[in-house]
DNA sequence: AAATCGGGGGC
DNA sequence: GCCCCAGATTT
């Protein structure tokens, strides 16, 4: 290769990297796109770090589409970084339900508080402090620099390496976090320094409207002409991306038990962990119930379930939450939940408490709740589909 | 480097 | 079923 060649057009791990002008001539064709074409987005309306910050919370691994409802509430709930940090930890799960990935709302409460004590209650600018926040990761300290103070740093996330990689030709795996790096370092070259913001979102744009992950029409694109996988007929190779393992099967006996008062047991569950915190009916494991399963293999309600299985089940309710109800012997129905990396089985059995039982012996992590005072309770999804279940056997008749 | 952490939409 | 989504944190 001759160095003295050209203008020095740069290389980054043998990606060769465009001259000024054509960097230049791409920065002014994908922000004219982004002009006329750049979605209606409620978090666009101006550049408030706070809002930017939450937009951009919501956005992990989810659509937009899902998060605007949420976004909205939101920030009529929490209008300031102030009252978000002062929030009760229910009415902050509440908030999330049902958008998945729990931690992300604690880690955001978390991160107000630290901006409220050690940066006088206003979002740093310096990425290098931002970065430090409960729940700001690469990515998110991008987007926030970039957008909401102007900066020229690069936010990569997962459009953001598909297009790149189209556009470079790259055979770097983009499952392997590590090679996010490497997209850090070709944005940085090209982001433009007058518009930093707006380049970052334009190519998400982008990412979510044309450079696809399926149905991807290259010949489509605005930056086409820039596209070296499109010119030279190899687009449908990129990206690299290697495969993840599949979700685990576990299996659980839901119960939905009933005392004289009409009022179902729900158990909080642990403050670390899946679903932390959230409210669900009493789940067992297979480990403490695997007569419940044979070899693994999920009894459906249709295949039916032993009577030792039942009464094994009542020792456990016993065992664990001090009840001892008198079951229906089939599960009422059955239902599985997946999660990343799991994928519950769920066999959902009903039981009521005899008229003379007590029913104040129940662990400190339990209730008896009414039905009707259910929404002020966060349940997760699997949550919901065994009270759509109960409902649905008992109630909607 | 790999595992954990949710849920939904598209095909 | 599989893949993906404006990823971060923990192990």
């Amino acid at each position: 290769m001759n160095e003295t060649s050209m203008t020095t057009a740069k290389v980054i791990n043998g990606i060769q990297i465009w001259p000024q002008e054509k960097i230049e001539r791409f920065r002014t064709t994908l922000l004219s796109w982004y002009d006329i074409e750049k979605r209606d987005l409620p978090w666009r309306k101006n550049n408030d770090p706070y809002r930017i910050w939450v937009s951009e919370i919501m956005l992990q691994q989810t659509r937009v589409d899902t998060v605007i409802p949420y976004y909205l509430n939101f920030m009529r709930t929490f209008p300031s970084i102030e009252a978000l940090s002062q929030a009760e930890e229910d009415t902050l799960l509440k908030t999330w339900e049902g958008l998945g990935y729990y931690s992300r709302v604690r880690n955001l409460q978390k991160a107000a508080i630290q901006i409220m004590e050690e940066y006088n209650g206003e979002m740093p600018r310096d990425p290098k402090e931002i970065i430090k926040l409960k729940g700001i990761g690469p990515y998110t300290t991008g987007a926030i620099a970039s957008m909401a103070f102007g900066l020229p740093e690069p936010a990569v996330d997962g459009n953001i390496m598909r297009i790149l990689s189209r556009l470079f030709e790259i055979d770097a795996d983009i499952a392997v976090p590590a090679n996010r790096k490497l997209f850090e370092e070709i944005l940085r070259e090209i982001i433009d320094p007058y518009r930093p913001g707006d380049f970052n979102q334009a190519l998400m744009d982008l990412g979510a409207t044309i450079c696809t992950p399926k149905n991807y029409h290259p010949e489509k694109s605005p930056v086409k002409e820039f596209n070296q996988s499109y010119l030279n007929g190899t687009w449908e190779k990129y990206p690299v991306k290697s495969k993840k393992k599949k979700a685990k099967p576990v299996y659980y006996a839901g119960v939905v038990i009933s005392n004289q008062k009409g009022e179902l047991l729900l158990e909080k569950r642990p403050s670390n962990g899946l679903l932390a915190s959230m409210w669900t009916f009493p789940l067992l494991e297979e480990s403490q119930i695997s007569q419940f399963f044979a070899k693994g293999k999920f009894l459906s309600p249709k295949e039916g379930t032993s009577d030792y299985s039942v009464n094994e089940l009542n020792d456990q309710l016993d065992l664990f939450y001090g009840i001892k109800p008198v079951l229906i012997k089939e599960p009422i129905a059955g239902d599985t939940h997946i999660f990343s990396h799991l994928k519950w089985h769920m066999a959902i059995y009903y039981g009521e408490l005899p008229k003379n039982d007590l029913i104040d012996s129940i662990p400190e992590h339990c209730a008896w709740v009414k039905p009707e005072d259910f929404d002020q309770y966060t349940f997760p999804g699997p949550q919901m589909k065994m009270w759509a279940a109960y409902k649905n056997k008992f109630l909607e008749k």
